[in-house]
DNA sequence: ATGGTGGAAGGTCCA
C-alpha cells in the first residue's frame, strides 16, 4: 500500500495538484492538510472521477481542514477535539483490520514561542501533551501518524539549528516534546529512520524566498510516523520535493511511504 | 530589527 501525506495549503486552489500527484505516483491513500475548506465545498467529485471513493474529511472556513482519501474503503474512527476547541486538526480511520492511520494538523504556534505571552504557542505545547498522553495508552495497537506536526525535531530537520533555536518550529520545548511523544509512544519517526540523522531533510520551504531552492532555507515540518510493531513492514519512503517547482506550489512537499500492509 | 509571500476572505487572520 503506497500512503502518501501532503499539506495542501487549499485543496481547491491546488486540487489539479493533487491529482496529478496522486496519478503520477500512483498513491493509494491520500492524507491531507490545510485543506481550508468546509466539507460541503470539498471537491469529493474530483477525487471519485480517478477512483478515490472513500473518504473522511473534516474541514471548516478558510482555516485548518483535514482528509483521507483512498482507493479502498475504510472505516472511520472518528476524531478528537484536542484542547477542547472545535478547530478541524484530527481525523482517524482504520484501514485494515489491524492499522489505525492518524492524520494531524498540529497548530503553527505563531511567532513568539512564549507561551505566557502567546496563546497561539500555548496551543500548541497543550496539544502536543494531549498528544503525548493519548498514544501512552495506545502502544498495544498497530499505528500510523502522519501530517502537518509543524516541528522540525532534529538539528538537521533545519537549514541552521543555531540560526533557528529561537525560532517556533524548532525551540527546544517544542523539539524535546516531539521527541517524548516519537519514544514513550514507540513511535517510528520513519523518514529519520531512512535518511542518516548528519543528512540535512526538509519537506516545507518558506514563500517569502523566492529563490528557495537555491538558499534551500527549509524545515522538515511534515512527518509520516509506523508504530514500532509495524516498521518491519516499512519498504521505503521519500520526501516528494518536485511539488515544490509546480506552478503556484504548496509551500509543504509531499511525503510517500509503501508498507506492506 | 524588519520584512519578505501566499490563501481565504472580502475584515483581517493565519501560515
Amino acid at each position: 500500500m503506497r500512503i502518501a501525506t501532503w499539506n495542501i495549503n487549499s485543496v481547491r486552489l491546488r486540487i489539479h495538484q493533487v491529482l496529478r500527484f496522486i496519478k503520477e505516483q500512483n498513491i493509494d491513500v491520500m492524507c491531507l492538510q490545510e485543506t481550508k475548506t468546509q466539507n460541503e465545498f470539498f471537491p469529493t467529485d474530483a477525487f471519485e472521477q480517478i477512483g478515490f471513493k472513500n473518504y473522511y474529511i473534516r474541514g471548516e472556513k478558510s482555516y485548518n481542514g483535514v482528509a483521507i482519501l483512498s482507493k479502498f474503503s475504510f472505516k472511520e474512527t472518528g476524531h478528537i477535539d484536542w484542547c477542547n476547541k472545535l478547530d478541524t486538526r484530527h481525523i482517524s480511520v482504520k484501514i485494515n483490520e489491524q492499522v489505525e492511520l492518524h492524520n494531524f494538523y498540529v497548530p503553527a504556534g505563531g511567532d513568539d514561542p512564549d507561551p505566557s505571552v502567546n496563546p497561539k504557542f500555548e496551543h500548541k505545547i497543550s496539544f502536543l501533551n494531549e498528544m503525548r498522553n493519548y498514544f501512552l495508552k495506545e502502544k498495544k495497537t498497530k499505528r500510523i501518524l502522519v501530517g502537518d506536526l509543524n516541528i522540525a525535531p532534529l538539528e538537521n530537520d533545519v537549514w541552521s539549528h543555531n540560526q533557528l533555536i529561537n525560532v517556533v518550529s524548532h525551540t527546544k520545548i517544542e523539539t524535546e516534546t516531539l521527541l517524548d511523544i516519537i519514544q514513550s509512544g514507540d513511535w517510528i519517526d520513519v523518514m529519520r529512520e531512512l535518511v542518516p540523522h548528519d543528512e540535512k531533510l526538509y519537506s516545507w520551504w518558506s514563500y517569502r524566498n523566492r529563490n528557495w531552492e537555491i538558499s534551500n532555507r527549509g524545515r522538515r515540518l511534515d512527518h509520516f510516523w509506523t508504530s514500532k510493531n509495524l516498521f518491519s513492514l516499512v519498504k521505503s519512503g521519500v520526501i516528494y520535493k518536485n511539488t515544490r517547482s509546480w506552478e503556484k506550489p504548496s509551500d509543504h512537499v509531499p511525503i510517500i511511504v509503501d508498507i506492506n500492509i
